[in-house]
DNA sequence: ACACATGCAACAATCGATTGCAACGCCTAT
DNA sequence: ATAGGCGTTGCAATCGATTGTTGCATGTGT
């Protein structure tokens, strides 16, 4: 370390620091955090002396005493699909948005991808002191664990569905209403035969089948069918291929989302089959990439940018220690070539 | 609190479970982590303690007492490019690979998308004592900034192209070898005006064009034209529109991404131009995606799970302090429906 | 009965910062 | 000359764990 270049001699700590300049730990403290306790002339000299070091303090340390780490989780809960890792496109999207919120004020991002095998897995995340609020991406079948850390542990913010009497806090589109609309779309094409594609395990894709069954009874046509499809994007192509003859003998489909819907209208393709001309199809999430497919993907856009600046907004209400409550967005219809 | 279904009083630290079972913290914390230095009787009555009590102990004074985090930092560099977010699809399934492999190890992701504003952004990151190791996604411009870090920063390996006398530790596909297969492709398909799209600031996206020149120069045509892209998704669709028609005087293009392709592809049929009838178009990336669109995207495969798996083994034979040399994996021409 | 080994738990230092309070020097007012 | 005020700085406690060392109470061998 004797090369004039290199940095003179690395800075471990504040004390090293506070010996170099002669003065005590504390006032390099608050020099560094630009505190007007100290005189103008140490803090300058002081930050200058740490500036030249490429010393920066212990963050670990700092968050440690002030009792606040500035970090946000974002958790996704893998539970009815265990090999579905982080390439949900739906999961990308709000992540990009939320990870532009929470960089605004200062927060920095946890990811945890978690197969809930253990019983705790939630309030293990959330308790570990590294985290100062969590965010939980979709509700998978994990109601019951969620429902139970939200009981004592007010600062988390959910994704996904709102029951009447849940205690934790969820910010959601109303699913149900955005199957209807679906449906609806499907019926007003002229279609009879409607089928849903996705896994009614999840409480989002059930609501959203319900939906479209609502449709269907009020048009008179007999409750749709539901096809069983993973939502893993790897499994999907198979899982889609293999049931695709019986799903062809539908006319309308309500896909549980964009990627089920785009998978589902290449593999019609493949069929010879075509979309709109001989089956509708619609998707859910409005993702960025349904308006650049071809055909243009009709779907029910979910508006995720407001959703995760309300997530955020409302995860801060609750770091302050106020309440926030749940909040139900409006589904809304974008009519585009597929149906 | 005197709910009796609730948790029976809160225990915050291991002091209070240390006073609550009759023993010193010491003990504790060595009964928590299943140490056989306690009687095996005390140990168990702690741990049932602990568990009653929902107690676990606080991560960040481990953490900070181990000297090791346990967390790695996982950064995108957004230098060319300030409204682009985490929206980015290749990121995305790089992303949810390196999530894979990391958590099977015990270690959690502190994510970063950083705006390069301030001078020294990589090493507040890197510096901060949160992070046990970096994994930089895309050199983006700041390859000098990536270089300086590297002098005396081990712990960091980078997605990326590879330069000659690089200090830092890159895995990447050789950008340069697929951007002249793709070339080889269009060559192959019989076309001759050919040109790129994408934006050639970013070493990756360069390497890219420079192939293509190669495959065209070892034909004898003339040095392809190179269209500017933005890579942001949103800021993507109107610049393509505004080019398209400059963009549709080739009969060649390779797009520097899937994302670039896809959205091509999408542009040239709004004009009613075909592909790839009309004019012959490839990717880059060989995203899930790629093979579920209309038509199918020929293009060049980055092999994502093998280089994420590289540079999460690279990173850890660092963190173990070995060296580890740089990555350069082959590009692999995925021919499908665009070429 | 005495020396010695062994098992178990307590003590206290440590990680690297932040921060309330005390103390110090100097200036001014009485 | 002395008291009080102000602007700075130092001291030491604190955040919540981990861990090397010490010490005590047994048990064992001779």
């Amino acid at each position: 370390m004797n090369d004039p270049t290199a940095f003179p001699a690395r800075i471990r700590n504040i004390a090293e620091l506070a010996r170099l300049a002669g003065v005590s730990t504390g006032t390099v403290s608050r020099a560094l955090a630009g505190k007007d306790l100290v005189n103008k002339e140490t803090r300058e000299r002081i930050q200058a002396l740490a500036r030249e070091h490429g010393f920066r303090p212990n963050q670990m340390a700092r968050r440690l005493r002030v009792q606040e780490t500035k970090v946000i989780g974002v958790v996704v809960p893998l539970g009815h699909e265990q090999r579905q890792h982080l390439s949900d496109p739906f999961f990308m999207a709000i992540l990009g948005h939320l990870a532009d919120a929470l960089t605004e004020d200062g927060y920095d991002i946890m990811l945890s991808r978690v197969i809930p095998d253990a019983e705790d897995w939630l309030e293990r995340i959330a308790d570990s002191g590294m985290l100062d609020g969590v965010l939980l991406i979709g509700q998978s079948n994990q109601f019951e664990a969620i429902e139970r850390l939200a009981q004592w542990y007010r600062p988390m913010v959910v994704w996904g569905s709102h029951r009447p009497d849940q205690v934790h806090c969820s910010v959601g589109v109303d699913n149900r209403q955005g199957g209807r609309l679906a449906g609806e779309c499907l019926i007003a094409a002229g279609r009879i035969r409607l089928a849903f594609l996705g896994e009614t395990v999840a409480p989002e894709l059930n609501d959203r089948y319900l939906g479209l069954c609502d449709a269907a009874a009020a048009a008179g046509l007999p409750v749709p069918h539901n096809f069983d499809i993973h939502l893993a994007a790897d499994l999907m192509t198979g899982n889609i291929a293999a049931q695709i003859d019986q799903i062809a003998t539908f006319d309308g489909v309500a896909a549980g989302s964009d990627l089920i819907a785009m998978h589902t209208v290449r593999a019609l393709a493949d069929r010879g089959i075509k979309v709109p001309d001989d089956i509708s199809v619609t998707g859910f999430d409005d993702l960025p990439l349904a308006e650049q497919t071809i055909p243009r993907l009709t779907t029910i856009s979910q508006n995720i940018g407001v959703g995760a600046r309300a997530m955020v907004s409302a995860l801060f209400e609750r770091i302050a220690g106020n309440d926030s409550p749940s909040l139900v967005l409006p589904a809304r219809l974008v009519s585009r070539d597929t149906a």
